[in-house]
RNA sequence: GCCCCCAUCGUCCAGCGGCCUAGGACGCCUGCCUUUCACGCAGGUAACACGGGUUCGAAUCCCGUUGGGGGUGCCA
C-alpha cells in the first residue's frame, strides 16, 4: 500500500492482442496512479477457458512494455485463483443470495420469445430449491426492487433499478466463475481502490456492487468510465473490422512515445492546449475528473503527425538505431548490399521527411538496391510528357557529370548550367535526373543523393535512362 | 423493445454563468521558403444539434425533443 493508497488495475482478458481501445485504458490508469502516488497493477482475466489464448498474454505485455506503462508487483492471473470465486459461490449460495438454475440458454431464450420478446432471465429457478447437477449455473438473486447507483469520477451520478436487473449467471455450469464474480472478489481482495475502464463496462457495474455488498466487500470502490474510442462511423472500435492492433502500429514505424501522447489526448486535453509533450508533464497535469464523456475518434491522421514530430525530435544516432529494424527485415533490397554507413550519410535528409519508421527504405532504396524501382507514373510525368527536355536534360547531365567535382555543390553547378543557359525552372531540370537515378519524382534532396550513389552507378543509369526516353 | 450514457469547427481538445464578435491542435485551402518531397513561416476555412425555461446575463444550469453510441451472453 502507498501513501496515498491509490491502487488501479488494468485487466485484459487474453482473446486477442492488446488493441488501442485497451492501450488507452491502460494509459489512463497508469497516469491515475503515477500522478496520485499510487500503484498499477495488471490482472490477467483468463476465467473463459474456451476462449482464453495464454500465448497472448506475453504479448500483451510486450505490448505494455513497449509502450512504456511499467506495472506494479506480479500480474494475477484468475485462472490460477479458482478456489476464491467458488468459496465466493459457496457464500453467496450460503447466505441465500444465489441460487442453482437449471435452465439452459436456450430455455431462457424460448421464454424470453414466448414473453413477448424481452430479452432476459425470468428467475424460473429463484425458489426451486435445486442443487448442483448437470448442466446447472449459479445466478444471483437480484433484488427485485430499490437501485443500484454509483458517483462515477467521469459521469457523475449513475443510477439502475434493481428491477432491470436479471438474476445474473456467477458460475457456468463447469464450474468455472463469471467475470462479474471474478472482478469482485479480485478488487476487493488486491485492495484495488479505483476502477478506470471503458463505457461499454458501465451496465455491468451495478451487478458488480450488487456482489460486492452480498461478499462484504470492504470499502468503497470509486469508478470512473472513460468515453468509448469510436472509428469514422462513430462505433466503438472491433477488432474485427477496424484496424486496431497495436503490434500493427509497432510494425509500421510508430515511436511508442508518440502513440502514448496521442492517446493520452483522447477524452482528455492538457489545460494550456499543448498536445504534443513528455510523458512526464501529462502525468503532472492529468485529473481523472477532467476526461470528457464522449466518444472519441481515433485519427490515424493526427497520430501520424505526432509521429513525425517525434522523429523529428530524434538525435541522428537514435533515428538510426530506431530505424534499422526497417533497414534489415523486408528491405526491398538484399542484405549483402546493405551498408549502415551509407545509411547514416542519408538519415539527416531521410529524418526530415518521413512520418512513418517503414516509410525510411523507400527513400534509401535507390542506394542499395542494384536497380532503382522506376516508378511508372514519375515516368510518364517527367520522361513521356516532354520527351525533348529529358533527352536535353540527361545529356547535359552525362556531360557534365563525368568532369565536375562529385560534390553536391560541383553536382548542383553542373546540372543546373542548363537551368541558367536555356531559362528552365530548376525543379523541371532535375526531374528527369531524379527519375532516372531514383525512379521517383519525390526523394531526398538530389546531389546529396547522387553523391552518395557515386559517378559511375549514377552516369550508368543516366545513361540506360537516356537510352529508353 | 428495455436499460445506461453522450451532444462545441470534418476530427481531437479548451471553455466549468459575464474575459466568447468561442481559443488551440490535426486535416483541408492559399501564399512564402525551395532542385522534388518534407520541414519551417504567414494567412484562410470551419462549430456551441433543436425547443423551452432559470438568470440582469447561458456554449456553460434545468427540462423536453431530436440525433448518436453502449449494453441487453453459461464473452470480457
Amino acid at each position: 500500500m502507498t501513501s496515498s493508497g491509490v491502487r488501479v488495475r488494468f485487466a485484459p482478458s487474453p482473446t486477442g492482442y492488446l488493441h488501442i481501445g485497451g492501450a488507452r485504458t491502460a494509459l489512463f490508469n497508469w497516469l491515475f496512479a503515477r500522478r496520485m502516488g499510487g500503484e498499477f497493477v495488471l490482472r490477467i482475466e483468463d476465467t473463459d477457458g474456451e476462449r482464453s489464448r495464454p500465448e497472448l498474454i506475453d504479448v500483451i505485455f510486450q505490448a505494455l512494455e513497449w509502450l512504456g506503462l511499467d506495472w506494479d508487483g506480479t500480474p494475477v492471473h484468475q485462472s490460477e485463483r479458482g478456489h476464491l470465486y467458488s468459496a465466493a459461490v459457496d457464500t453467496l449460495l450460503a447466505q441465500g443470495d444465489a441460487y442453482w438454475c437449471a435452465c439452459s440458454s436456450e430455455d431462457v431464450k424460448a421464454r424470453a420469445e414466448a414473453r413477448g420478446g424481452t430479452p432476459g432471465y425470468d428467475s424460473h429457478c429463484r425458489h426451486l430449491g435445486l442443487g448442483p447437477g448437470e448442466g446447472h449455473v449459479v445466478r444471483f438473486a437480484v433484488p427485485d426492487d430499490g437501485v443500484t447507483a454509483f458517483d462515477d469520477l467521469i459521469r457523475g451520478h449513475v443510477s439502475f433499478d434493481n428491477a432491470n436487473l436479471e438474476d445474473f449467471v456467477v458460475q457456468r455450469s463447469n464450474g468455472s466463475p463469471m467475470f462479474h464474480l471474478a472482478n469482485a472478489v479480485d478488487d476487493a481482495d488486491q485492495g484495488i481502490t479505483h476502477v478506470i475502464r471503458g463505457e461499454d463496462l458501465i451496465n455491468v457495474t451495478p451487478k458488480v456492487l450488487l456482489l460486492r455488498a452480498a461478499l462484504g466487500a470492504p470499502g468503497e470502490l470509486i469508478f470512473a468510465h472513460l468515453p468509448l474510442i469510436v472509428n469514422e462511423k462513430r462505433q466503438k472500435l472491433s477488432k474485427r473490422r477496424d484496424d486496431v492492433s497495436v503490434g500493427d502500429y509497432i510494425e509500421r514505424g510508430y515511436l511508442p512515445e508518440a502513440m502514448v501522447n496521442y492517446l493520452a489526448t483522447l477524452g482528455w486535453g492538457p489545460s494550456d492546449g499543448v498536445e504534443i509533450r513528455p510523458l512526464a508533464e501529462i502525468v503532472a497535469m492529468f485529473d481523472i475528473a477532467d476526461v470528457g464523456k464522449s466518444g472519441a475518434f481515433f485519427d490515424v491522421k493526427k497520430l501520424q503527425h505526432f509521429n513525425g514530430e517525434y522523429i523529428r525530435a530524434l538525435s541522428l544516432p537514435q533515428f538510426v538505431s530506431r530505424s534499422t529494424r526497417w533497414l534489415f527485415d523486408d528491405a526491398p533490397w538484399d542484405p549483402e548490399r546493405f551498408d549502415i554507413a551509407t545509411f547514416e550519410v542519408l538519415a539527416p535528409l531521410v529524418q526530415e521527411r518521413v512520418k512513418l519508421l517503414a516509410e525510411v527504405p523507400d527513400f534509401v532504396d535507390f542506394v542499395f538496391a542494384a536497380e532503382p524501382v522506376i516508378d511508372e507514373e514519375s515516368w510518364q510525368k517527367v520522361m513521356v510528357k516532354t520527351p525533348d527536355l529529358a533527352a536535353a536534360v540527361l545529356d547535359h547531365a552525362l556531360a557534365g557529370f563525368a568532369e565536375c567535382d562529385w560534390t553536391a555543390a560541383g553536382l548542383d553547378a553542373a546540372l543546373f548550367s542548363y537551368a541558367e543557359t536555356h531559362g528552365v525552372a530548376k525543379g523541371k531540370v532535375q526531374a528527369p535526373v531524379r527519375v532516372a537515378v531514383t525512379g521517383r519524382t519525390v526523394g531526398p534532396p538530389l546531389f546529396e543523393s547522387l553523391e552518395v550513389l557515386g559517378r559511375d552507378e549514377t552516369i550508368r543509369r543516366l545513361a540506360a535512362a537516356r537510352s529508353r526516353v
